[in-house]
DNA sequence: GAAAACAACGAAACCGTTTTCGTGTTAATA
DNA sequence: TATTAACACGAAAACGGTTTCGTTGTTTTC
């Protein structure tokens, strides 16, 4: 087993200082030829490579970013992850991943895991529970001690970072107003509990459809269900007690549950009842409908959270701070086989 | 903005030394209890905490673990990884993630890039590209450095390492099995190129159960298809080429393809013919007809995986090194619809 | 021929810890 | 009273690099 050569190996073996090792490794001019070359020799013989941790003690830089999400087995963030690995990976930064499980406790201690020197910066989606408890503090912390953030999806106000956002309100807009265009009137909303700020701009959207379409906003169409354990029953109620033509879903799971159950009542999609979800996860793409959905392109806000994020890392000793901003990803609608067109 | 504070400043505020602070932080009992609830009060205040990359470069020990993937937007994948977060986590270890998407070389960058010093250790899954090519090379170099390695899933011989993997054929056979057992005798395999040694511990499986039921194995019942980029034609040419009740599917994706095209061909899943996938993953919960399928149980492999890796890295200073080993995880079949009792 | 310039290298500080090994002071022991 | 423990603390090395700042010895330059 052959360990890790270090620079004081090199310097020891060629008889020469761990400086002029060093420097002969970065082609310093200060280094005669002779010597660069022996000691460039050495180190590809016995493959050198120096010790990252060493380097980030050194530079205070560690290359890596702290990604912090409620959920992994989940499409829409794993493909955000996609996004930041893969642009994150270019520029030479690793990526510690941490779940918070939706847990507002859980979402503290992987902060505070990370803040000690792992990272150089965190990105990260708001878990339920910090939505739901709408407690920041962790989050200012990690601010006030200089570290970089950057919120993605579930943000808030509260905080002051880069952030990178859906046009959701725009997109639900959108997406309701195709479907009052192609006929449909009477249109109800499933979304989930308010503390989630994403459906409330997604409801925002459907309301100001229905509205500026000379409709009425009733909310005896607005369904709202728990993130899990959905219960069938409720649904099924639901779709009994209104009359509608047309759904909104504020994601794919919701809609496919929905699809089944107004299905199994009796009811064709899309000729009697249109469906619009959120998410363009696997499941849109292979359910009976296919299903219309916003596919709200987690690469590219990965990849643009990475990028904040890793700017804002390294402009750190910068005279003069970027101010904060926030970045609006443009959703689209992929039409399926759920809406007529 | 506080920056972190450091054993320094603690030491140059309370006037003492650096040794002292460090010491009666730790409680050490060569220092007073006067000095001690000093330097503990002062660190609590300034909510001092030490940084993680000076500890590591000390004890030579990161408390983060590599995990190179081949995908991370797949559902096996992403439970595997949360299994293995979650156990590293209660063992107070981080996870730096690396996609290798695939590809053999991206595989090779991703582990020297962590090699240097980033990781304790190595779980991972083998690139199709690294199975193709069968070069090992750059597993061989990490365990010839010490660095400890659990390979899960796909696998190779070529390397000396702690392996997790699936009973693949015995739980093939057992689908296949069961299958016959409830009068198919015609049944095909949807499978992957050979170089993925889960479809052809898979399609071993398959075979031996035909076998032991006095079936005959044909070749012309087994449809190779791509990883990815699916062609409908290829797979509606062989089903109608083929007359068969019955069809395991070495994937999830595979199986709903195949369902969705011998539905348009006019069959009954499961009345005409039974299907059978691997990946207990939303879209067999959610397809039309639910999918009988083959849970994998990634969580639990993952955690297993992350067990034997943070038990190798923890007793490498003992005297006497465990063999390597190679746990199994059974598998188990969830009945859905797509197969008749 | 003395001063200046340059080339090639090493010593040492530094990043933030931990830990070993003194060392000076006081209290207990012979 | 002299010796020895015990106590409380600090200096310094170590982890593995980078970088600043000498310090030589040789070569130009006027």
């Amino acid at each position: 087993m052959k360990r890790k050569i270090t620079l004081k190996h090199i310097a020891r073996e060629l008889d020469v200082s761990i400086s002029t090792v060093s420097k002969a490794l970065k082609n310093s001019h200060e280094i005669s030829r002779d010597t660069k070359d022996k000691v460039q020799a050495f180190a590809k013989l016995y493959n050198y490579k120096p010790n990252n941790i060493a380097i980030s003690l050194k530079n205070k830089r560690t290359k890596n970013i702290g990604v912090v999400i409620p959920d992994i087995v989940h499409h829409f963030f794993t493909t955000v992850f996609r996004g930041i690995e893969k642009y994150a990976n270019k520029r030479g930064y690793n990526v510690i991943v941490c779940v918070s499980d939706e847990s507002f406790d859980k979402e503290v201690i992987n902060m505070e895991m990370l803040a000690n020197g792992s990272i150089d910066g965190f990105i990260m989606s708001l878990s339920a529970g910090t939505q739901k408890k709408a407690d920041f503090n962790h989050l200012k912390e990690v601010t006030e001690q200089g570290i970089p953030l950057v919120l993605f999806d579930r943000v808030t106000d509260e905080v002051a970072c880069d952030k990178v956002i859906l046009n959701d309100e725009s997109i639900a807009f959108e997406a309701v107003d195709s479907l009052i265009k192609a006929g449909r009137k009477k249109i109800a909303l499933v979304t989930t509990d308010a503390y989630f700020n994403v459906s409330v701009s997604r409801g925002r959207g459907y309301k100001r459809a229905l509205e500026e379409n000379g409709l009425v906003f009733h909310k005896d169409l607005v369904l709202t269900l728990p993130y899990e354990d959905l219960d069938e029953q409720t649904i099924r109620n639901f779709f009994s007690a209104v009359d509608v033509n047309a759904v909104l879903c504020v994601n794919e799971i919701f809609a496919i549950h929905c699809m089944g159950i107004v299905q199994r009542m009796g009811k064709r999609i899309p000729e009697d009842i249109s469906f619009i979800g959120f998410t363009d996860g696997i499941l849109s793409k292979y359910s009976k409908p296919t299903l219309t959905t916003v596919a709200q392109h987690g690469d590219k806000m990965g990849a643009v959270a990475a990028k904040l994020l890793i700017d804002r890392v390294e402009s750190e000793n910068e005279e003069v701070e970027e101010p904060f901003c926030t970045e609006v990803i443009s959703a689209t609608i992929i039409k399926r086989e759920s809406t007529i067109n």
